[in-house]
DNA sequence: AGATATAGTTATAATAGGTAACTATTTTTT
DNA sequence: AAAAAATAGTTACCTATTATAACTATATCT
């Protein structure tokens, strides 16, 4: 507030309610990290919507699906998998659990290792959430059409598959 | 634990390290949520390493940029603009303060509301950080060809810029 | 047997994000 | 012009996410 560095000019008050809603034509519309996060944001709210019903969240959606997908999978594997460190796996396959959605199984060979798999409970209700996520995809993207969705799908693959030293 | 439903077979304990480090071929690939927070994942992790230097934040670096192109801003104009909330903006543009990039104007036609100027470190650094910003983008997309870059700002942009009534 | 590595866990801290309530102003209504 | 309502910014608070470090129990290596 004592600055006294100025640069445009400072005593010349901000004009109306003239400022934008959009960051069109600024600089970060070319951003992609800025970009993906407004994307994610939008998606995410759909997401949430869609997820409200059965009170599962982003993470645990994806666990159940690669448990779902890999029965038996470790922690660690799931770790890896979805690219979350291994205190957050904890607390993730704690809540599903708790849920009965999902239980631990010591391994017989490597005791120090568990397996995981999905109850009954948990089979029926990743059905049931992939079809909701799917519906979700659609409405969040209603601007695109199938094909730039597919597209979309790819790209986004391709940048995030390409593991050349980090993540 | 003590949960006696069981799917698959439990008791048959997981097999070796046979287990993916990646989704492929799961539902999980295909949902776009995934997708993106992947591939903001990947983005963002690049874009830190190229603010380290500066110790900025994605959404200093975006408050920064906004600033620049609209000078006076109001903070509700930001809030909006980058849509965040009123409470989060107040310490955003605190931290620009403190620091000296950006300075609050009380406006004199409205003495609610303060414009928010850059100082002439802050639009020297916004320079400096444009640049690095884009180099960073070009770096965690090296997979993508550049006109395939172009086709996921554009994609990105339909989806989030699509306001049907949330966001 | 002893050293080293690994799977999972606990505790902890930093940060993002969002809500509610408050102050100072301005605008609207009567 | 006074009272009521709305707005800009702020403060306090609360929750969720994410990362780090240290601990345990098992397993592997030499």
């Amino acid at each position: 507030m004592t600055t006294s560095k100025k640069t445009s000019s400072p005593e010349q008050t901000p004009l109306e309610e003239a400022y934008p809603t959009t960051v069109e034509g600024l600089v970060l519309e070319e951003r992609l990290g800025y970009a993906l996060r407004r994307a994610q944001l939008k998606v995410f709210k759909h997401f949430d919507e869609a997820m409200r019903e059965h009170d599962i969240r982003p993470a645990q959606f994806s666990s159940l699906v690669v448990i779902e997908g890999y029965p038996g999978v470790t922690q660690s594997n799931l770790a890896q998998t979805l690219s979350i460190d291994p205190p957050r796996v904890v607390s993730l396959i704690n809540s599903l659990e708790e849920r009965g959605l999902a239980l631990r199984v010591r391994c017989k060979r490597d005791r120090r290792s568990h397996g995981i798999f999905l109850t009954k409970t948990g089979e029926a209700l990743v059905e049931r959430l992939k079809g909701l996520a799917e519906q979700s995809d659609l409405e969040a993207t209603q601007s695109l059409s199938e094909i730039e969705r597919r597209q979309l799908l790819t790209l986004l693959r391709k940048v995030y598959a390409s593991e050349e030293s980090d993540d």
